[in-house]
Parts: structure tokens; C-alpha cells; sequence
DNA sequence: GTGAAAGCGCTAACAG
DNA sequence: CTGTTAGCGCTTTCAC
């Protein structure tokens, strides 16, 4: 156990009044040099260390942000956790916040979740979550400060990356270089909420693509299980695919990177090459660094450490008391790789 | 402000004692059905959390695990940093423990990264540092309890993956397909402390393949810089891989995964086949989950999510006051794959 | 069966 | 210039 104030007060004889405000340095005119330098002296003799709990209970900010996410774990490997959550500590790092780490509770355990992130210690909160999950309503009739990121949720002020844009520079890439017919890979899950992510980039291409005059047939990228951490083609794109030409899409456009990269792995292994028989589209951008061989990816870039960035800069706006915008969208830009 | 335990007790019209002990479950029978009932329906109602803050005062005990690393964040990207801090948040979720994740501190802050930890908020803490950074003796000197993962710290009890095991079954591979000449590819950073793990890797390498009758040559793996994520060849390489055959190595270790990708790359830019004109392995196992047609590559794949879980056990055994072994090594195993 | 009182480490209001 | 007092929310000891 660190050493508490009264133990650096009883050591130069004084009281913990004093040495609590020369060690914040909110005396510095009331009290004489020689004080303040015995004060510091001992301070550092004793390795004082403020204890956060006990200040926080007084004080009612604890300088500690939380970012909670339900996503599985599957995912956890992948680069978008990963920036997400390097981005996260940066933030949190320049703004001198501590930074907890929530997440992976079973569905079952909301409860956890919700009473962990509500023990009374953040400041503020980061989520990446689905609009429609319980525990959106349970944190929304609370009092803390809440920030949505990548899915829009109505409840809290939400920062996204720009998916209806992204979508409609891939489908003007795509038909700009002469497609006509273009497959979409949705994600598996179904969903129609125009909050979510994926809903946006879907509709917003097949949107666009009509418009520039292009015909859009769509599957659903299945994941397999969360073990198998790839997916198949399906039955339906295998038959997209085998169709003649002239009717067989020539370029497929999918909603993440990942399911770009597992369409362009089962692509090659049937022999379909890419992009020469068909041109391969991804969202995300989160993969550029793979260092190897790899086919880079034509994709969006969208920029995930600003998104948080610009999620923690809000958050701390709420927690000082100030109104902010309901939805933030972060520019992301089309990245021309080797697949389109 | 969520509700107090006060608050609860005035609503029941009971003292806090008796609230703390029922809502605890410490009081079971002592109190009355009737009594427990109300109280739990009252602090429901009032959406009750303890603060975690105040019962750590009275407590001694936060519930809090922290992870510090001091590693660049140009790193932050890559799969052994997302697989670490995974490991760590599913760990500590298994233990009912909140997870705090500092690092990114530049290395004159070390005092705020210190302060940080040490404002009495965690039960224990586990580092990824480097033996001889400053900051070790100053938590050292701590009542803290500490755990090093991946490099041993003389300090701390320190749970690694088998560098030198796995160095010794590359060795044994690369002499069994024949291999009689090969290059090892070291860590740009000049170190000597065999606690440091690719300072392991690397002797425990040289001295197997020795053994076996391989001659070793080496060169350094230079990282350009922070943003440029990527290793060039070095002129020394180039030297050795430009040699005639029976002299010029017929196949590369790397110190880690990462280095082992980009010599792929590098090998195949400028025309030298991987594996048939050198056979090339890593070390690490954490990117054998890219999904795409990347070359699988033939690497020791260190169980990092293994290494934080026991990490975890280990510090939590330190909490509560027990002895740990100073150095515990978590079985690593080869893959195979294409590219030796 | 239940409650009063003390105290964890800190800060803020108010005296001197 | 410096100290006293009170209290943040909780747990624990002891008394009723």
C-alpha cells in the first residue's frame, strides 16, 4: 500500500490540507517556497501517489473511460479490433484518461456488463454496438456520458465512418471501369435498420450502381461458425458465377474486407481469377499493412483511430456539460488496389 | 449519479448496514425473507450499483487488472498485439475483473505511466516491457503485484512462450528437408540478455542448427521507421542471397512472423522463389488467420492467449498471497505451411 | 434481527 | 499562511 497524504503530512508536520493543495499546486501563492519544497520532498521520499478511488469520491470524476463492445471474440483478431481499441488508448492517452476495457459478457449476462460499466467508476463511455440490443435502453435512462462509433445508435450521439459515400465511390470505381453487372455480399445477419453500418453501404450501392446504370444480384456471406473463421462461397454465388457470359457478374462488391478477401480465396480456387474474370471490392481498409505477397485489396479506407478519436473528443465535450451533434460522419476514401 | 446504499436504506426505511449486508448476500440468515425481498426490490427499483470506488476504500481490493506495455504502437496493428490484449479482456472477464490497458507513454513520461499505475486503483498488473527499462525497478520497489509476459523480467514472475523449444524444432525441420545453409534474420535492436525472448529464439536457433550441422549466417531485420510498416532487404541479404549455389543459403529464419512476410515479399520482387529457392520461416503463429491467398507460412505458433490466461492465474495468485515460480513457459508447436 | 459509529484517503468550506 | 471540520459511499465491529 502506497503511502496515503496524512502519512506525507505527519512526515513534515503538517496538515493534510496543506500538503494536498502544494502537492496540486493550488497554493503556490499562499505558501512559502521553503513549504512547498518540504512538502514535494517528502512526497517523493514516501513515493506518494494520489489514490484515484478516494479523490474520485469526492470529487466525482474519475478520468477513466470505458470502451464496451459486444461483439464476439471471433473477431477479435482482426485488424478492425485492433485499431478500434489501439485507437481507443491513444485517446485516452492524450487526454490523460485511463482507459477500461469492457466487453465479451454472454448475451445472457447484460447484467454483468451493465453493473461492471456502472460501478460508478467512468467518466464516460465508447460503444460499439447494434441499435436494438437491450442494453442500449438500460445505459440510455442512466446518467452517463454515452458515444456510439461505427453503428449509429439513436440513443447517443454516434460517430461513423462515411458508409454511404464509400459505397457510392465503389459503385461509380466499379461502373467507371465498365461494369455492368455487379454481385453485393451482404453480411450475414439481416438487418434493415438504417442505423447499422452495413445496411448504409448496402443500400447506398445498390442505390448508386442503379443509377450509373448497373444491375446488382446479391448473396449473403455466411460465416461458418466462430471457430472457422472464414466463408464459403454460397450455393447462390457459385451459381452467379457459373453463369455465361454476359449475364455473369463481372465484379463483386462485399461489405467488409474480410469478405472480400475469403470471395477472392474461393475464387481462385475454382479458378476464377481476380480481377480478370471478376473485379473484387472490399469496406474497410483495415487490412493495407498485411506485409507480404498478398493481392492488395481495392476497398474503402475508412479511418477508424479518427473515428475514436473523434468519439473521445465528444464524450469529453458531454462530460463537461456540453451539447454535441447527434451524428459525426468521418470522410473515408477509396484505396485502388490489385482486385478491381 | 446512480443511487446510494443510502438512499436504497431510506426507501425501505432500513439502515445501511442492514441494506449492504442483504444486498451482499452476507446477511441470508440473519434477516427475514420478507425483509431480504424488500430491500432487493427497492435497490432495483432505484437501479442500485455499488460504487465501486467507495467499497475499494473500505476494501483494500479494486477488481481491477491492468496491462502495460511499452512497445511502440506502430505495432498496435499487428495480430500479437490484438491477440494479447483479447486474451487479457477474456481472462480477466472469466475472473469478474475489469481491465484497464494502459501503455503509449513516450519514454520521458515514464513518471505519468507510473503515476498512472500506481493511484491505487489495481489488484495487480501484468507488463510486456523490456528487462532493463527504468520503469521495472520502480514498480519493483512496489507492494504491487506484478507478471511479465513474452520477456522475462528477473523482477517478476514471467510467463513466456517456448522460444528456445521452438527455435530448436525450426532448426530440426530446416535439417531434415536438407537444408544445410541458412540465414537468420535478427531483430533490428542489438541485445544480449537472454532474458529477452528473440535474443532466446535467436541463440537457442544458432546453437540446434549447429548440431545438426547447418552454418548460420546473419543479418539484422531493419525497421525504417514507425509509419513505413515494412522491412526492406538489407545490402547484407542482398550479399548472401546473390552468392552461387553451395554457397548462398537455401533457407531464412526469422525472428518473428512479421520480418518472415516481408523477406517473402522482399524474395519475390526481386525473382527468388519461396520455398524452392529459399525456404523461409517465421516465428509467432499469430497471422495464420488472414483469409485470403497468402502464402501459409511454416512458423512456431506461440499460444499468446494461453500466455495471458496463465499470466492472469499467476497474478491472481500473487493477490491473494501466494507464491508463483519466477518463470513459467507456455509449450509453443510448429505449424507447417508453404513456404518451408 | 437491526442499527450506530468509525474510518478508508481525499478535498472543500471556513476559520483563524 | 495554515489547520479544523465535514463528508463522498461503503464495510465492519460492536452494541442493542
Amino acid at each position: 500500500m502506497p503511502a496515503s497524504l496524512k502519512e506525507v503530512a505527519a512526515k513534515v508536520g503538517l496538515s493534510d490540507t496543506t500538503v494536498s493543495l502544494v502537492l496540486r499546486g493550488k497554493g503556490d501563492h499562499r505558501f512559502p517556497q521553503a513549504t512547498r519544497e518540504r512538502v514535494l520532498a517528502a512526497a517523493r521520499e514516501l513515493d506518494y501517489q494520489p489514490n484515484a478511488g478516494a479523490r474520485y469520491l469526492r470529487g466525482q470524476r474519475t478520468n477513466m473511460i470505458g470502451f464496451f463492445t459486444s461483439v464476439g471474440l471471433a473477431t477479435a483478431h482482426d485488424a478492425f479490433f485492433s485499431e478500434i481499441v489501439a485507437g481507443m488508448r491513444v485517446a485516452c492517452s492524450e487526454r490523460s484518461k485511463k482507459f477500461v476495457l469492457f466487453g465479451h459478457y454472454s448475451q445472457e449476462r447484460d447484467d454483468d456488463a451493465y453493473a461492471d460499466i456502472m460501478s460508478g467508476q467512468l467518466d464516460g463511455l465508447v460503444v460499439l454496438m447494434q441499435p436494438h440490443e437491450p442494453l442500449v435502453k438500460r445505459l440510455a435512462a442512466t446518467s452517463l456520458p454515452v458515444v456510439a462509433i461505427a453503428d449509429v445508435i439513436p440513443e447517443f450521439p454516434s460517430v461513423v465512418a462515411d458508409d454511404r459515400g464509400g459505397s457510392r465511390m465503389l459503385a461509380e470505381y466499379l461502373a467507371q471501369r465498365g461494369h455492368r453487372r455487379v454481385l453485393y455480399r451482404v453480411h450475414a445477419e439481416n438487418e434493415t435498420d438504417e442505423c447499422v453500418s452495413r445496411v448504409r453501404r448496402h443500400r447506398a450501392f445498390r442505390e448508386e450502381a442503379s443509377r450509373l446504370g448497373m444491375s446488382v444480384v446479391e448473396s449473403v456471406a455466411q460465416y461458418p461458425s466462430a471457430e472457422e473463421y472464414y466463408i464459403q462461397l454460397s450455393s447462390v454465388e457459385a451459381g452467379y458465377l457459373a453463369e455465361p457470359d454476359g449475364q455473369r457478374p463481372t465484379a463483386a462488391a462485399c461489405w467488409d474486407d474480410f469478405a472480400a478477401r475469403c470471395l477472392i480465396a474461393e475464387c481462385r480456387k475454382i479458378g476464377i481469377r481476380v480481377p480478370e474474370d471478376l473485379a473484387v471490392v472490399g469496406f474497410d481498409g483495415c487490412d493495407s499493412r498485411i506485409p507480404d505477397d498478398a493481392t492488395r485489396l481495392t476497398t474503402i479506407r475508412a479511418d477508424w483511430s479518427n473515428v475514436v478519436r473523434t468519439a473521445t473528443e465528444l464524450l469529453q465535450r458531454m462530460i463537461d456539460g456540453n451539447e454535441v451533434p447527434m451524428e459525426t460522419i468521418v470522410p473515408a476514401h477509396l484505396v485502388a488496389g490489385d482486385t478491381a
